[in-house]
DNA sequence: TAGATTGTTAATCGATTAACAATC
DNA sequence: TAGATTGTTAATCGATTAACAATC
């Protein structure tokens, strides 16, 4: 709605909010205060309300917010209202995993292309998607209005494919893949390190153990 | 080494520079400065600098910081100089793909045992490893050493695994399950919201779209 | 020793929380 | 109108960056 700059903080919250509405949409809750919703969420009241007047006010003095609008309007702002076509690099486990995901399609990610550069995998099927060779990933691209590309590829093929899906028109890419990408300005990027993740965790958990041994 | 909390910004950084280094150190990249690794990493040296001196120093003045030395030490930090047995719960894709995901061993992290309360996936076998019905994961468990608990079941049957998970000893829980647990202190929990990613994703792929239209 | 680069203190920046006037 | 709760400004807190003295 408006011209400022919005941080990655309250981006990476507004998903939070939006399965938090969605719920509450769901009990046939219809309206919530910022208290109310902090205490469910374990946040603070002035963090929502900071949070959600980046966007303009969604609420109303002395009453708190509609639950089914402000859900919608946050859909809105995470581009939920959109329908957004993506294909999977890469047929592996992960890759069937995450076509096989239905719950995007309801959100508006239509599932419309998978490669794999392994001939034993052409042909199949993921969820009624045929598994095409590499080679045919750029015409793909070019043809079908493809916004999404999810990368479940090995990190060696990774550079090579970048490239080829840039040169054709990607405007996103979902990177599973364990290397930062390298991408002209403008072509976002979201990565999923699951390494990453699991040795936070790791460390997390580590720390706990040391101090326990310590009292 | 120290007592001072470490903020979970920096820890979330850790993984990054174990990457880089383990890059580096295949290489044969025998040293390194702040300054060099900044250019590499896009972050600042200053920032690097740092953020390592929250484990006490690592580095030589006058000559930078030894890769192979760092390497190890943040591998410390981390965690995983011990290893850590992990049990996958939910044998869908997603727990299928995690459970062949040869890597995690490398790090320590060991592929224990699976379950699914779907009976037709009883006895199947990932990796060398069978999945066995729901009613076995609380004596194994408490008689595995489990450390870890993978979470890839869908969302309603969360609480009740998670209460049974924390009432035989788990300490760690890799969460891939779209809600928010509610564990007693001491137990750490990392979440791996596919959705919510996807969500952030497509937030700024649709503000860039829109930004462009306007010029 | 001179040059390089860390470790660390100080300055800045941004994000979170608190407070309260505006207003439903 | 009185009470409730937002929208928004101000205060605080924490994280990042800059600067530089210490030291290899």
């Amino acid at each position: 709605m408006e011209d400022k700059e919005i941080s990655q903080a309250v981006i990476g919250r507004l998903p939070r909010y939006f399965r938090y509405l969605g719920d509450l949409r769901d009990e046939g809750v219809e309206r919530i205060s910022s208290q109310e919703l902090s205490e469910l969420m374990k946040v603070t009241a002035s963090q929502i309300r900071q949070d959600f007047n980046n966007f303009g006010g969604f609420g109303q003095q002395g009453y708190g917010y509609n639950v089914d609008f402000l859900y919608k309007e946050i859909g809105k702002i995470l581009g939920l209202d959109q329908t957004h076509h993506f294909i999977i690099i890469g047929a592996g486990n992960l890759g069937q995993a995450l076509g096989n995901y239905m719950n995007f399609e309801r959100r508006g990610f239509i599932f419309s292309g998978m490669f794999d550069k392994n001939p034993d995998m052409i042909g199949k099927e993921v969820r009624g998607i045929k598994v095409q060779p590499m080679e045919a990933m750029e015409q793909f691209v070019r043809e079908n209005d493809i916004d999404i590309a999810v990368l479940t590829i090995p990190k060696t093929g990774v550079v090579d494919v970048v490239e080829k899906l840039v040169a054709n028109g990607i405007k996103a890419i979902w990177n599973f893949a364990h290397v930062d990408l390298n991408v002209p300005e403008g072509i976002q990027v979201e990565n999923v390190h699951l390494s990453d993740s699991l040795m936070k965790l790791s460390y997390n958990f580590s720390r706990y153990m040391k101090e326990k041994e310590r009292s």
